[in-house]
DNA sequence: TTGACAAGTGGAGAGTTCTCCGTTTATTAT
DNA sequence: ATAATAAACGGAGAACTCTCCACTTGTCAA
């Protein structure tokens, strides 16, 4: 779906082309004035003048429509994290692992609410958003990897695939912003915690 | 709002009550009949035979009336949960600690739907549902205590709150569906991964 | 150029959540 | 018994999500 898998067939259509972009204008105009979370699906279509069904052919629901919008950040921040744990590659898989954190942590902050919109509970009552996306896979697995690393003893494979499991909850919006406002930890703090609550911080 | 609170001046009145009766009886058979998830306040009214805003006036959303459903449940949990950590005052933290998620697990596999209908973002858009809940305050204080205990060297007042944090959030639906699912664990291989991600079982 | 037709469009409509407010009713004081 | 009155009722209605499908339009092959 993304951007025209050149691979397939048929390019998009010319007029879809230029709807889509309505759409994401739209949207980041309203976003940008009302925050993300109260703008609904209704008023987008209607800013991008466009029928609510071509908004929802392209997609599904908000949270589809936020990850669009932030589609490309999110590809650079991959980018980074592989970069970082490439030039860091001799440091200890926990500190690694930090590095890494922080810089997703760095990234959540400042698009704060739309990683929330893609996190929002897409659809009430419906089939239940049974997509795994491919994104946040990956950084498990990158997660379970250095949890593997790090002591690289005993700890089973499933060990360390349940504690990459739980750091991804924690990294959710709903966490994190809990920690934030009503804990009252800056970022760094935040992060300090949750290395110190999963490993030792052995090297470091 | 709960159980009469018989101090509190006027006592519900008695069409109140029947309502709030013929209410609960209505999710019941339809919870019964169809599964939390897919049925709705407008089905549950109609079901009830009472206008829609007789029913949000007594529970503001879905989860608020899942909550008026296994209420006793839960106080029985938590009964049960004091009487354990009375029963074992002498053991190790991580052993109590251990006894009691065990039985909320248990709990939880026996309220599936109805504690996730309880966990269920409350309404889409609104003000956002910031009620701390009691229920989870207290099992947090409890976690963090135990916490607290586990390791009374240094691990700091704060420390010990985040892991409660952490755990809690492990226990959600969410989560703990997402663990049996799809990384296929049983409740008792849970448990187990639970306490040796958050703590080391010295004692056991 | 010109069809054919897949792709795209828009808006009516079904089903929801939740509020507002005029009407009804149980309770209590007289 | 009766009236005053706070509480409760119910359904119309506003706003939303999402689907369906008759209609329009871009594209490509001839």
């Amino acid at each position: 779906m993304r951007n025209k898998e050149k691979n397939n067939a048929r390019t998009e259509r010319r007029d879809a082309a230029e709807n889509r972009q309505r759409i994401l204008d739209a949207a980041l105009r309203l976003f940008e004035e009302n925050g993300v979370e109260p703008v609904s699906m209704n008023q987008i279509a209607i800013e991008a003048q466009i029928g609510a069904g071509t908004l929802y052919r392209r997609y599904r629901n908000k949270s589809e429509l936020c990850l669009d919008l932030i589609r490309d950040n999110l590809d650079l921040l991959f980018e980074d994290m592989d970069a970082y744990l490439e030039q860091h590659r001799d440091d200890p898989p926990g500190r690694r692992l930090k590095g890494i954190l922080r810089l997703f942590i760095r990234f959540r902050e400042k698009k704060l609410q739309l990683l929330a919109g893609v996190e929002e509970g897409a659809s009430p009552s419906r089939p239940k958003n049974r997509s795994p996306n491919p994104m946040l896979v990956e950084l498990q697995e990158t997660f379970a990897r250095l949890f593997g690393e790090m002591s690289a003893s005993e700890p089973s494979e499933p060990e360390n695939v349940f504690k990459a499991d739980m750091l991804l909850m924690a990294l959710k919006s709903e966490f994190y912003v809990f920690q934030k406002e009503v804990r009252a930890y800056s970022s760094e703090q935040f992060l300090e915690r949750l290395c110190s609550a999963l490993f030792p911080t052995a090297g470091n």
